[in-house]
DNA sequence: GTTGAGCATAATCTCGCCTTATGTGTTGAA
DNA sequence: TTCAACACATAAGGCGAGATTATGCTCAAC
């Protein structure tokens, strides 16, 4: 359908999309600055082209066929589009706020500890950040940047990769120590085994991540389950059990001796970490600033001095 | 947004579009029919008038600008929209088939034991029953109409209401008589209670309904688990427990005595049934006399002689 | 250095679109 | 019934947006 498409006369159809929504010619007229005789001809214009009737003439009034209020709202939507990108790309604004979405985890573990750099860096920006675990619309929440979990396609932005994600199981030294050495996945399941609530599809589990083994969950297992995944990580840190760690989400508590694995085996996630911006806005100067910093970020190594949030 | 709105100059408008896809004025005065020269005017009106560039002009090839790939793919989408809007209303074919959307409880239930009605009705229209739970999109998947249970909002399409419906426990008389007299909610959750699973946040279970009379759903029930609905219903006819019936699902069931209320405990669902057609399309002949075949025997009430599905 | 591909610029023309003026049909008040 | 008023249709004519033709400019490739 790209190429060659055969359009309307666009004027005519501004005429017309005026009247259909006022009802009127005159009042289309009025709106558009000429007079009633030249929208009069526009759409007979339109009509005789098309060669069927766009309005029924009634007495002191007109009103739209039916083939005509396609066309109708088909054209309104087009001139909004067309109107809201010119306003966007018109629009000089000095924008010195950007506002994020992430999940809480994210927030939490990843994005949070590592704000005051981008903030030292970039004094004069502010961040607006908001956390929420099922996904933002990016147009209607008036977001600069989402950082989402996923394979990368979504329908309302443009999607860069930060990183790839494995999953594997973690606890506290302590308990670690307490549980003795763990060579097997029959021994892991006999631990408590701190689980999560999904709603996420992406998101896995224990079932899930043993089913990478061709294991499965035992019907009985002991092991808090939390609501969310932040409470599961902290209840791994006060030593109730073994969680599964996100190697991007726990690696600072990994470097900082607070969690420690148990075992090797680990699944890589098939999806990944995306950054994902609006295809329908123009990202300001400042929201590319911190889009490039995401992703200098995602990819230096976890620091091991970074001070983690609120322990 | 929607009155007095500043629209740049539409033919202009649509060179640009031309060029930033084919990243070349002359391929684009080639595609428009116009000369090169034609089209580089153009685009030097809209970058004066924008005050900014909208190509960076490189030696033997044109780069567009992060404005400039804004606006031509709202351009784009907006000038596809209109294009695709005339090419709907322009096309005038004697459509004969019609492809209805429903669940497959409202499909086996309600819908296809009273489909011969209509093609007795209409011999010369052919229906094309898409039988589906989760709810499809209207545009991709080229339906004419879909039934949907909700509030009548809807992104995709205009929804009129087909019938508000209740929820009521029943049973099959057998069962019903080897139960005895069921007179307070507390017997009846010591019935069997036939369930299916749910993933649509509209539709409502037995906790859901129990609640409704401010009822707790005990922690230990019996009664069979289903994967769908129509097999919760079978599971009811074959005496195997109480399910919850949905008034117009089971009412042809009611009428034929194959099933009994148990109670006159009753929920009234806050959605109802909705036919939706898309906003996009022209309705066919077709499609609108099937729309009021629906709308008409919505309306009527449930038939006994009517013959039910395979039973 | 020469060539040539692709965009810019200038001068000119023309037809698409607007305006003015008037016609037609329907309604509602006198 | 009549007539004024309102809303869209039609006709004639003018003007300017946007097309054309012709030529210039620039830079990479040979």
């Amino acid at each position: 359908m790209g190429i060659r498409r055969k359009l309307p006369p666009l004027t005519a159809l501004t005429a017309f999309e005026a009247a259909a929504r006022l009802s009127s010619f005159t009042k289309a007229a009025a709106e558009l600055g000429v007079t009633q005789a030249a929208v009069s001809r526009q759409i007979q214009l339109l009509e005789s082209q098309f060669g069927f009737p766009l309005f029924a003439r009634l007495h002191r009034k007109i009103e739209v066929t039916d083939r005509g209020r396609l066309l109708a709202s088909a054209s309104q939507e087009a001139f909004d589009l067309i109107s809201a990108s010119v306003a966007e790309i018109t629009k000089e604004s000095q924008e010195t706020e950007v506002t994020i979405a992430a999940t809480v985890a994210f927030s939490h573990f990843w994005l949070l500890p590592r704000i005051s750099d981008f903030s030292r860096q970039h004094p004069g920006i502010n961040l607006r950040i908001v956390t929420q675990d099922n996904m933002p619309n990016i147009e209607s929440n008036k977001l600069d940047i989402a950082v989402r979990f996923g394979n990368g396609m979504w329908p309302d932005g443009q999607a860069t990769l930060l990183f790839d994600d494995e999953i594997f199981p973690i606890c506290s030294p302590q308990y670690a120590q307490t549980a003795g050495k763990i060579e097997t996945l029959q021994e892991l399941v006999n631990n408590p085994l701190i689980s999560n609530m999904v709603d996420d599809p992406t998101w896995s589990g224990w079932s899930e991540w043993l089913a990478a083994f061709s294991m499965e969950l035992p019907k009985k297992t002991s092991g808090l389950r939390c609501s969310f995944y932040t409470e599961a990580i902290y209840a791994a840190l006060n030593g109730q059990g073994i969680a599964l760690g996100w190697r991007h989400l726990v690696e600072d508590l990994l470097i900082q001796g607070q969690l420690v694995r148990v075992t090797d085996f680990t699944v890589k996630t098939r999806n990944a970490y995306f950054a994902v911006v609006s295809k329908r806005r123009l990202p300001s100067e400042a929201t590319r600033l911190f889009q490039s910093w995401l992703a200098e970020t995602a990819d230096a190594p976890a620091m091991a001095n970074q001070v983690t949030a609120v322990l």
